[in-house]
DNA sequence: CGCCGGATGTCCT
DNA sequence: GGACATCCGGCGC
């Protein structure tokens, strides 16, 4: 039998969550899963601990300025992977949201990593600790093998790719659900779109941007 | 734990 | 040229 089958019945997100606004579905994602196909067939699968929201009328927003190169798959159907270069060095992946033409996603900035510890280890030799592995939005895709070159403009919900997100019905309990500021923004820094599951060590620590900019 | 500098692709609303 | 949705290692407390 194939060894993949177990892992393979993990049911794909349905595509209508992601139809919601950015601040609405970002919390919605808390605990659905995002799972790795390596070419091998082997699998890494992680629970999402922490997100953000970002869309069109958002200053923070790489949508905000309009349509360029790079940020173009924010304006894709809803469920495609826009993952870009963050500070030259890092990826940093999102799932778009909202309806296609509007420029809105949500960005996985943390994660459990739940199975394929030996898939994720020689690429996150940096990392001390496990809650390590896939804490901030460039580890994550770092632990995960995620790039733009591969997965950027990917439909997240297309059993055929390789990144994926899954749900297998586990959800936080309401009362776990924080909110609160962006991180490293500076633009509309006092918007609570980051959310996370309190109490989980995998959240990325907060830091607030050099010369934020706080609404009065 | 906190602060600092270095790495450097893509954009200038 | 400067800013940026980041991370890491080195240093000091």
């Amino acid at each position: 039998m194939a060894p993949s089958s177990e892992a393979s019945h993990l049911p794909p997100l349905e595509r209508d969550v992601l139809r919601g606004r950015a601040e609405v579905v970002a919390p919605a994602l808390l605990g659905t899963l995002l799972v790795r196909i390596e070419s091998d067939g082997s699998r890494s699968v992680a629970r999402i601990v922490e997100t953000e929201a970002y869309r069109q009328d958002d200053p923070a927003s790489h949508s905000h300025a309009g349509r360029t190169p790079r940020t173009e798959p924010m304006f894709a159907a809803p469920g495609t992977a826009y993952v870009y270069r963050s500070y030259g060095v890092h990826w940093c992946c999102n799932v778009t949201v909202e309806e296609e033409g509007v420029g809105a996603a949500v960005l996985l900035r943390a994660a459990r990593l739940l199975r394929g510890h030996e898939l994720v280890r020689p690429r996150r030799v940096a990392a001390k600790q496990d809650r390590d592995l896939l804490r901030g939005p460039g580890r994550l895709t770092q632990a995960l093998g995620i790039d733009g070159p591969r997965h950027d403009r990917t439909d997240l919900l297309d059993p055929r790719n390789t990144v994926l997100l899954a749900d297998d019905g586990w959800r936080p309990p309401q009362t776990a659900v924080r909110a609160g500021g962006r991180v490293g923004v500076r633009l509309a820094a006092g918007v609570p779109w980051r959310f996370w599951i309190a109490g989980q060590p995998e959240v990325s620590p907060y830091r607030p941007h050099p010369r934020a900019e706080r609404p009065t």
